[in-house]
This record gives structure tokens, sequence and C-alpha cells, in this order.
DNA sequence: CACATTAAGTCAAACGACCGATTAAGTCAA
DNA sequence: TTGACTTAATCGGTCGTTTGACTTAATGTG
């Protein structure tokens, strides 16, 4: 017999990768357990239903460990490196197997961030909360501001928007640019432009309001 | 009898609703007749089959229509003004019946865009690869360059990111920063806020190349 | 003009396939 | 012996699609 862990942790990958793909609501318990390789009775005995396995996969610890963002401090750093940690934190490197599994965890959260399955109620707009607050934080600590305005609010939108692009349009930039994805050094290149364009938004609005 | 013509538009209209709503795989026929008011064989008799009406939704007139940015002569405007058309492109204005239709087909084009469903093949880039390429058009009459590179490639994904966290990221733009959405002249303001925003980055990469 | 025929449109019912969920039975290490 | 794990089979529900029957409008004919 195998490990007993290894039918329930292969549904969990099997799981997030199918979910990450097609969504809740197109994902089936039969191609999971395809996929895992194991019975199909396995997702009820070990997670109730299919949306206990959907809950169990967001639960896996891969955005504590991923959100780099989280654990900077705004006090001590430069703009630049907060940047490039939000950036990070949005748009994680791809090399390792494990970091392959991060980029269908953070597929999943965009997907569930676009088009909410009902499953997990709004629990994933509070995955989003924390860095949006800490970024408005930065966003005012460098405009001198008490408190987050309407301003506030849309830059920091632009500035995650800028992030998207390769998330939620991440097909379309390669169809489109191919060579921003695949291109030599591209995951380098890209970043040091979003913590560019972040900063001259910054800078342009600081001169606004100075 | 009714009109034969109004089964059709209904079910069109239905059909764009729904798949807008959920996409074309979580959406169901039979939700589709119920909305329109419609045997649910209709389908099959107007249109073959549910990617055969799927086809007719994104065949409606709209995108024609709505796409004011395809009208602009890049040669003859303003910086601004080819900014503020594109932008109105990508997030029309919702106040007519209309317009809620306008927006519901931007909707469903989004939804394709982020998760292609597969009935279209790669048609929906075709749809954004025209007003891509004439941005890149504009990007490179800004900065002096005979064609685009990498730098332009990017720069017109962070504009269109900009714009895009109000279609992809809208329920999360809705779930923090209500007032962006629903505030009093938030979509003027917001519109003024991403041509600003645009034009400060083109500036910048001017200023990096000159 | 009346009647028959045809075409277009609509409907309820049913089909085979697939879904999530359940169950009884079997295996095996502790 | 027991609890954990695994399995094949089955259930009721829903799906997209098909079908034969019915209704109504349009057309043809004597």
């Amino acid at each position: 017999m195998k490990q007993p862990e290894d039918a329930r942790m292969r549904l969990l990958h099997a799981g997030m990768e199918v979910f990450a793909e097609v969504g809740f609501h197109a994902a089936t318990t039969r191609e999971i357990s395809r996929r895992a390789e194991v019975n199909l009775a396995a997702i009820h005995y070990y997670f109730a239903d299919k949306a206990g396995l959907y809950r169990a996969v967001f639960a896996l610890p891969f955005a504590e460990k991923s959100n780099v963002f989280a654990h900077v401090d705004i006090e001590s750093v430069t703009l630049e490196q907060a940047l490039s940690s939000f950036y990070q934190w949005m748009l994680p490197p791809v090399a390792t197997a494990e970091e392959v599994m991060l980029q269908k965890f953070m597929q999943l959260h965009a997907r569930e961030e676009a088009d909410p399955s009902g499953i997990l109620g709004d629990a994933l707009s509070e995955h989003i909360k924390p860095n949006h607050e800490k970024l408005k934080q930065l966003l005012c600590r460098e405009l001198g501001k008490i408190e987050s305005d309407l301003a506030v609010e849309q830059l920091a939108f632009a500035i995650m928007g800028m992030g998207s692009a390769f998330v939620h349009g991440r097909r379309v930039v390669e169809v489109l640019s191919p060579e921003l994805i695949h291109g030599k050094n591209a995951g380098e290149l890209r970043l040091q432009r979003l913590v560019g364009y972040a900063k001259t938004l910054i800078d342009a609005e600081r001169g606004q309001h100075e």
C-alpha cells in the first residue's frame, strides 16, 4: 500500500492544477482523480466533497511562503526595494518544480479574484487586501499623505494593473509579444521595467502635490 | 405567433448575458433559453448548437460600433486625445440600456481573452491585435522610433494593464475601493487619471532615450 | 374565395453522456 | 481485530442534443 498521505497530496496537487486551469465549476472530480491516479471516492474520504478539496487547495501554504511583500518593513526599505518585492509577489519567478506549483497557485488566485467560484466567499479579496493596504501605505509615505485618498486608490490599482497584465492578460501577451515572457532574462527585465514604471508614476504624483 | 426574429434576438441577448456572466462552459442552454423565454430546442433551430450561439453572440455588431480608438487617425490627433480614445474603447461608459449591453459584450471579450473557451480559436487575440498595434504605433511616434522594440512592447502592456484593472480586476476594485467605480464622476475622473498615468510613462520613456 | 399544401416556428419529451456523491466490500499494516 | 485506506458499482440530477408532434402563417390551386 502506498503512503496514506501520498493519495491525499496527489489529490491536492492534481486539484490545484485542474482548478487553476479551468476554475472550480468546470473542474470535474473525475478529471482530478484521474490526474492524481486515485479513486474518485477518495476525494470524499479526505475532503468531504468537491468544495472541501477546493478550500484545502487554497489552504496550502504557498501564499504565506511566496508573499515577500508581506515580509517587507515599509519603514526601512527604499521605494525601489518595496516595489520590487511587490511585483515579485504578483509575478513569482518560475524555474523549479515548486515554483511551477507556486505559479499554478497564483493562477488559481487570479482566477478566483477575476471570477469568484462562490465557494470561498470574500476570503480572496481578503488575500489581496493586506498587500493592497500596504501598497497604499507605501504610496502615502512617498506622497507625504496621512491617509489615502482617491488619487492614492487609483494609483495603487494602476500599479497593480501593470503587473496583472502578465496574470490575467498573460495569454494575450504570449500571443502578441512572446519575447516579454520567453525572451532571455525576460523575468528580470520585466520586473525592472515594472518597478521603473511604478516609480515614474509615483514621482509624477509627488510632483503634482508639491 | 410572435415575430420570428423575436425569439432569435432574445436568445442572442440572453446568451450574451449568460456567457458574459459565467463563460461558455458554465453557461447552460437551459439557463439561456429560460432567460430568453424560448424553448430549449430553438437554440438548435436557429444556431445549430451551443457553440453556434456563442459565435453568433460574438458576431453581434458591438465591437465595430464601440471601437472609438480604431477610428482615430494617429497622425492627426494629440497624444492625450489618442490615449483618451484608447481607454474609452477599453472601458466604455455605462448609462443607457445599449451601453449596458455593450458592457456585457466587453465583459464577454475580457473573459474570452483571459480564459479562452476554445470555441473561437485565436480570433479574439485578433480582436485586440489591431488596437494593440495601433497603440504601439502611437508609442513609436512619441518615442521617435521606426518600429517597436521590447521597451515599447512592455510599455504598451503596462498602459493596457492599467485599464484592465477595471476589467479583469473590477470585482477587486469594487470590494477594496468602491468609490473608484461608483463615486461622483467616477468614470470621468478614472479616465483622466488613466490618460495622465499613460502620458507620464511615455514622457519618462522619451526622457530615457533622448 | 375556400381549401389544400407547404414552410417556418415552437413545443414537450426523451436520449446518451457525464456529473457529484454514496455505499458496500475488500485489503493491509498495526 | 481494527482502523485507515482503497475500490468498483451505483444513484439521482443535469447536461447538450434530437425528435416527432403541433401551431400558425404563407402560398398555391381550382
